[in-house]
DNA sequence: GAAGTCCTTTCTGGATCCAAGAATGCGTAT
DNA sequence: ATACGCATTCTTGGATCCAGAAAGGACTTC
């Protein structure tokens, strides 16, 4: 059986995917013999892949004591959204001139999804109080959905792969248990997006470019504001 | 013994700076039972080491068949330039408010002595054909102390840890063999310096944001001109 | 002479084993 | 009761061992 890929890079993934999506708090301390088991591997591959998580920042090593999932500081989150919106600012600029009419179809789509997205969680968060999260996650995704279009357009593989490192960041966070504080945000970044979109239609790589940041900046201070509201309990 | 590292981190650090300082080529094959004599140690070590070189990028593992350092191709180097130039940016703006006197000293301090080896480094290659490479590798290195007086001031550590990534990915590039070709960068990097500086002294962000980006573009585009007219044996 | 098959060698990926550092808990002395 | 010291236990970092994949021949066949 020629694997195309290696056990340390499976776990890798998993364990990538389970921290940034919160399944695993940060703090915690991940034993080596206890994920070995869980995977039903020896302990080899596992460092390994602890070893490739610690190299992204996801986790830390402390010799002798175990690896820790990082837990990411109200200054790192900010930082994260500077980082983010100075690609994403980038990424928009260079795309433009390089959309083909198919991409600015997709564009459209994902806008538009994104839209619905947006009626939809409004209106739940206004009857329900514990809203379901399934449909945050879906919005979510829409809105990455949204931006991946343009950076599939810009071709910059290097710009995608930190800026996605930069959402990690935050996805991890526990910003999104304050959901219901958000209405704010839900619709300004519908009307971004959209704002966004139709200055890529337009060719003009600059206004878009400005949009892009703002768009990625806004975020960012509303959540910081959620955070400070939450109160200052960073790990 | 307590040790404060790792064997695989002494060796991943150490892997690191002789892949970027070009010692060992692009395209090689690291042969893990060789690194592990090399370095005295068993293979474990070595392949945790290369797990975290992989993890940024700097080889790339190949399933049974060994890692391999990994080359840029121009398209990347090109990437790394605009990236650099964002992240550069960003932290010249926010450092810009920040400035000590002291930082502002110490970023006087960095121009001067840019500039001296500046003159120093025209100087020797007006004279000889084959100059020494010590004095060039001095420049560079007084080059990135200036730019770092400002990543100490900016204190964005995520930043800085990718702008340093970025850079990486070009010292390790070939480019440097036509250090000939470069009288035009010497002179040209020299003023953009002290622009920079006289800028951010003056307080004003956005001109020093300007001034930065533009001059890592810059050196982006020569050294590309460059790469061109050495031919382009990518691998 | 070129191509295909089998066998040997080499090397990687993973499992297991071992020594040493860090935590834990108990007993004792103050 | 509290603090110190010592032994036990747990866990990590690293070494060694093993199975399987890939590369490199030699030998055969057309």
């Amino acid at each position: 059986m020629s694997s195309l890929s290696t056990k340390a890079d499976d776990i890798a993934r998993l364990l990538e995917d389970e921290i940034v999506a919160g399944h695993i708090a940060p703090g915690t301390v991940l034993r080596q013999e206890q994920l070995s088991e869980r995977f039903d591997v020896s302990r080899t591959p596992v460092r390994e892949a602890l070893r490739r998580l610690a190299a992204l920042g996801i986790v830390s090593f402390e010799p002798n004591r175990g690896v820790r999932v990082r837990s990411i500081s109200a200054g790192e989150l900010r930082e994260a959204f500077l980082v983010r919106a100075e690609l994403e600012a980038l990424a928009t600029e260079v795309a433009t001139p390089r959309m083909t009419p198919a991409d600015l179809a997709a564009l459209d789509a994902a806008e538009r999804r994104f839209s619905e997205l947006t009626v939809a969680l409004r209106e739940q968060s206004r009857r329900a109080e514990q809203s379901d999260s399934t449909l945050f996650v879906e919005w979510m995704q829409a809105n990455y959905a949204f931006h991946d279009v343009i950076y599939n357009a810009a071709d910059l593989p290097l710009v995608e792969r930190l800026a996605k490192g930069a959402r990690r960041t935050f996805l991890s966070s526990r910003v999104w248990s304050a959901k219901a504080e958000f209405d704010d945000l839900y619709v300004k970044n519908d009307l971004q997006h959209r704002a966004i979109r139709e200055a890529i239609a337009a060719g003009s790589d600059q206004a878009a470019r400005v949009i892009a940041k703002e768009h990625v900046l806004s975020s960012g201070r509303l959540i910081e504001t959620v955070l400070e509201s939450l109160g200052g309990q960073e790990r």
